[in-house]
Parts: C-alpha cells; sequence; structure tokens
DNA sequence: GTTAGCACTCTCATCATTAGAGTGCTAATT
DNA sequence: AATTAGCACTCTAATGATGAGAGTGCTAAC
C-alpha cells in the first residue's frame, strides 16, 4: 500500500524530530514545529494509520510515536533530503588529503578515521588498504650485516613491507641481485593475491640453489598475499556513548568489548557491496550484536582498485542525511586523488 | 605517631575487606569476619583513632570507615602480605613469551599487554620499547624511481623505521652514498636521544649542497629521537569498568576519553623510575585526570637497556598485593629473556 | 582497658501521590 | 466526507513520606 503525501511528511516529520531529540514524538509536536497546515488531531488519526502500517510505533499507549525500523528504511529510501556539508567539513577533509604525502599509509587512513568521527559525533570503522589488493612494483634485499639481510617489498599503492631474513653465507652479492632481478621481473605488476603459491613454487624451482634464502623472502610475499585484514582503525569510540541510547551502563560495556573484537568488526565491513553507499539499519545487520546500532558503509578506492573500507556506527537514531552526505563526499575525494 | 600493633591489624583488616566488597566497613564485619579477639566496641575505638589520624575516613556519619589514601599508603608500605600466583597465572605468561620469537616486536608487546589485563581483571598500559633510546645502527637510502627513494633508519634493537623522500634529479648515485655514509659515520652508536638537532644541524652544515634531499632524510631520525613514546597498547580497556565505582555513565565516559589521549597515557607512564615496581594511588598521580584512579608502573629491559613501561591502571580500591606480585613476576622474566 | 547496651543518625528502598504529556474517541464544524 | 475541538483515560516520571537496616558514639558496667 502506497502512502499518501500527507502521509508521508508526516513520517518525516516524525523522523527528523526523533533524530534530533531522541524523545518520542507527539501530535502537538509536529503540528508546532512543522508546518503542515494540520490539527493535532488529523496528524493523530494519520499517525495512528501510520503505525497500522507498521512504519512507527509506540513505546507505551501514552507516550508519542518513534520510527520503527521500516519506518527509518522507508526514509532513507524515499524522504530524507539533501544534506549540505559545511565548509569547516570540507576543510577538515582537505586538510588531511593535503597531508597525506608526507605520511605513511596508515597514519593516513587513521586521520581520515579520527575526522569521520569528529565530523559526524559517531564512532567510525575505517578498513585500511588490503595490500592484498595491491600490485607487487619491487623487491630489494638489503644486506645488513654478514649473513643478515633485510627483504622490501613495495606495492604499486605504496605499501611498504620489511622483514629481516638470514644469508647463506657462502652467496656472493653478484648472484643475490640477479636472484632478486628475477623475483622483480616474475612478479612486476600483479596483484599479490594472485601470486599464489603454486606460482611461488615455480619460482623457488627456477632459483633452486639457494632455497634458504628464498623461503624467507618468499614468506614476506606470500603473507602479503595471504594477510585477509587490512588493519582495522577505529575513530570517536567514545562519541557514540554520548547518544542518549547509552544511558546505560550495561549497554555501554557489551558495545564497546564489541568494539575490541577486530575480527568481528572485520567480518562486518568486509562483506560491504563494492559500489554505492550501503546504508544498513538495525536488524538489518547480519550480525546479532549490531540488532540495535545502525551502519553507513561504503569502499573507497586507491590506485582504481577497491581497497578499503568505511564504516559510521550510529544508534539506529542516526543522522542517516548528513552521514551519508559526508561519507559519499570523502569517498568521492578520496578516490579521485 | 607510630601505629600500635592492634590498630596496624585493624586497618590491614579494613583496607583488605573494602578492597573486595568495595563497601564501607563497620565494626562487626571485621570482629565476624577477621578473628582479632576484640568486640565490635573496642574496634570501633581503635577505628575512630585511626580515622583522627588520617588513615581511615567516612563516608557519611552512620557509615562504615573506608581507608583514606594515607591509609592505602600505609597498607602498601607495610602491611601488605605477599600473594602467590596461581600456576595458570605463571602458564598464561610463559605461552606468551615463548611465542615470542615467531612474532614482530609489536604483536609480542601487544600479547603482554592482553596476558596483563586478562589475570589482573583492570586495564594494562605497556609502552613499547622506545625508539629513543636505541642506538643508531645504519642508515641506508635506497633509490626506489627517478627522484624517489626510501630513506631505512636501523637501531640496534631491531627497530626499521622508513620513511619515502624524494632525491633532487641532478644529484649522482656516488654524491648519495658518499652522503650516507658519512651520516653513517657520524651518528653510528649514538642513542637516538642523544642525536639533538644541533648535532643534525652540524651534519646539515658539512653536506650543504643537498639540503632537500637531507632534510627529509634527517627527519626521520630526528623523529626518532623525538618520539616521545614507543607505541602505546592498551589491553583491557573495559575491564575497569567493571568495577563498582564506575557505575555512573559519565564516569565511564571520562575515563574513556582519557584512554584515547595517548600522549596523556604516554607523559604519564614516561615518568616511570627506571627502577623497581612504583605505586601511585590516587592524587599522588601527577595528572588531575587520574586523581581518583591508582596505578603500579615499572620499566622493563631490552638489549640490558631500560626501555619500555608497563602500567596497570585500577580504582585506588585496587588489589595491590596481587598486581605487584604479578608484575613484578612478568617483568623479571622479560629481562631475562 | 574492654565490652554491653542503647539512643541516635544517615541511607536506601518502597510506596503512594500527582503533574504532565499524549492518546483515542465522540460530537461538532466546515 | 474530511477535519477539528473537547474530554476522559492511560501511562510515566518526579516528588515526598515512611520505615528498615546498618553503623556509630556514648555511658555505664565488667
Amino acid at each position: 500500500m502506497a502512502l499518501s503525501e500527507r502521509k508521508k511528511r508526516i513520517l518525516q516529520a516524525v523522523v527528523r524530530d526523533y533524530i534530533h531529540s531522541a524523545e518520542p514524538v507527539g501530535s502537538r509536536t509536529i503540528a508546532r514545529r512543522y508546518s503542515l497546515g494540520l490539527s493535532p488531531a488529523t496528524i493523530r488519526n494519520e499517525m495512528a494509520d501510520l503505525e497500522e502500517s507498521g512504519y512507527l510505533e509506540q513505546p507505551h499507549t501514552s507516550a508519542g510515536r518513534i520510527p520503527s525500523q521500516m519506518g527509518y528504511r522507508f526514509y532513507v529510501d524515499s524522504l530524507m533530503e539533501k544534506v549540505f556539508i559545511s565548509t569547516e567539513e570540507v576543510m577538515a577533509i582537505e586538510k588531511i588529503l593535503h597531508e597525506r604525502k608526507e605520511k605513511e599509509i596508515e597514519q593516513f587512513i587513521q586521520q581520515i578515521s579520527r575526522v569521520l568521527s569528529s565530523i559526524t559525533n559517531y564512532t567510525s570503522l575505517v578498513f585500511g588498504p588490503i595490500i592484498k589488493k595491491s600490485a607487487f612494483k619491487q623487491l630489494k634485499v638489503l644486506p645488513l650485516e654478514p649473513g643478515v639481510g633485510l627483504a622490501i617489498l613495495i606495492t604499486d599503492t605504496g605499501f611498504i613491507k620489511h622483514k629481516a631474513i638470514q644469508i647463506p653465507m657462502g652467496l656472493d652479492e653478484k648472484e643475490l641481485e640477479k636472484m632478486v632481478a628475477y623475483i622483480n621481473r616474475r612478479f612486476y605488476g600483479l596483484t599479490m593475491d594472485t601470486i599464489t603459491s603454486s606460482l611461488l613454487k615455480e619460482v623457488k624451482g627456477d632459483l633452486i640453489k639457494n632455497v634458504g634464502l628464498l623461503n624467507e623472502t618468499l614468506n614476506l610475499i606470500e603473507d602479503a598475499g595471504r594477510s585477509q585484514e587490512g588493519k582495522l582503525f577505529l575513530g570517536g569510540t567514545t562519541n557514540i556513548l554520548n547518544q542518549p541510547e547509552f544511558r546505560d551502563v550495561n549497554r555501554i560495556k557489551s558495545l564497546l568489548a564489541l568494539l575490541e573484537e577486530e575480527a568481528l568488526l572485520g567480518s562486518l565491513l568486509g562483506s560491504a557491496s563494492p559500489q554505492g553507499i550501503e546504508v544498513r539499519i538495525g536488524e538489518e545487520n547480519k550480525l546479532e550484536e549490531f540488532k540495535d546500532l545502525s551502519m553507513v558503509v561504503t569502499t573507497y578506492k586507491v590506485v582504481g582498485r577497491n581497497i578499503g573500507t568505511i564504516g559510521i556506527l550510529g544508534p539506529i537514531r542516526m543522522e542517516y542525511a548528513r552521514v551519508i552526505t559526508l561519507v559519499e563526499h570523502l569517498v568521492l575525494r578520496l578516490n579521485s586523488s
């Protein structure tokens, strides 16, 4: 059953008001605050209908209405209006982007996470670039002291991984260089996850002489291809606690315990669809623990590959319009720079 | 004024009881629970005296007594009895130590932090090895592609720091090598914090030609010397919230906000005395924000230098005896392996 | 010096009461 | 036929009164 224009406007008013006040919204309030040209009584009737069709609910008989999850969903899909982001917000984002080159990529991601949480006032989860999806660019082996070297792996997205390795005593420098050059030739341009163990074995076969050295070095490469997770960065963990829904100590504790479980959050963000912004309202979240929270999730790109995930975690009564606009803007800027 | 033996025993009983119950302790409770062979009335009199001399306080007239900070201090200094750690606890620690070699140092520290928090049930802060106190071993500059290089700094304790730098177009390879060799000669063996900015300036003066390149490279070194903090690892952030003193939502929020301020925690732990275990009770903490918390702090060593700090953060009503014994044991094992 | 006895104090939980907000229904109005 | 005014009714949350319980401090007896 489609909603009448009037019902839509009333639903919109209820959602907006509740998002800001966190208090059940009554018919009088709406009549007063939103100029719909209707009396409280009419609004009451309409609200009763909206409740019947499942868009609103009543905490108890003599309280106002609050949106149901279905109500929020309808709001997000059809009623939400674009919001403008302030120049301050834009500035904060640009600042981080400009400082990008001076930082290691991890610091950069951390910064993004912080900015997002501070301008949204919710908690942000940013899943860092996944090394897996980066391409092999260069391997270097740096002799440190007799018998010990440092293998350095560099990807096209700017990852630098290193590992101390043992260099067999007898191996002369030229031979080492040859081996490294060969590895570089074989792997150049391949994304790390396509460098399978069979490919690695093949290379090992070609360079049979110094298997000991190779093992360690190739392990570095293999690890990079395996590592399921990029790092997860949390920002503004405590922001979300300022929401009135976290008046209760136990609620706080269980949420915090949740936020400590990196693996859990990883699986949550990992399932983000590869394009567009996804809004997950309450029960729409796959995990039991998040049934009373909402998330705005999206992916961002580095060097044209889908490579990281961004999530904003807030109460179901979240400022969807604002958060979506902000995340949209940020990702756009991230992808294009 | 010295306390009589009887007063000491009563004070001890009050502290112990309060540490476990978190409730003001009355004279009757002590008479019943601790076999001092005294009637409640006698104990009442003694407790009144102890209050007078500042070891105990009364939340309100008709409640029991709780230890004052001075009371805790006296307890920690003179009344505390050795506690034995369980085999499970020992096992948990040994397990981590054995896995040490397989891990990067940061993961290892993180593990330590987790174990500590889980066996103490408080929050643990472990300050990783401070690069500052490590000695300069080697600097390498690796050309990556035209105009871009990677500066790599290696310390004697196994730290490896790197930074992407720009290499001026005109600079030929030999010249670069010379510069790097010179830097290595100048800094070899110095601990990073003794490489002051005046020394850096001097080196800069000697190598005037390529100030641009130098700046970036020397920044890497300077950062390493400056970085007040090694990384800080928190474990069991939520543990402390289980303490009854954190019934209040605002209290929780302000503590959590505090724990997010890495710099603040850094300065707190950084001031740990270089040897032995330090107990900081409430107001003894230098920072306003920690006036109602207690800490057990100590340092641990890597390669024979004092290099990291461990802290356990709990309510003033902390199980000092147990925590101290555990930390003592852990540090002993850390230093000797 | 120690203890029993007792009046007194303070807190905390419980209960009843009440003001306020909001609904739902009916009847009047447009 | 749709809208609105009016009003009884419901539920919550705040307020205040009451009483049990725990513990003290003092006095007098041991």
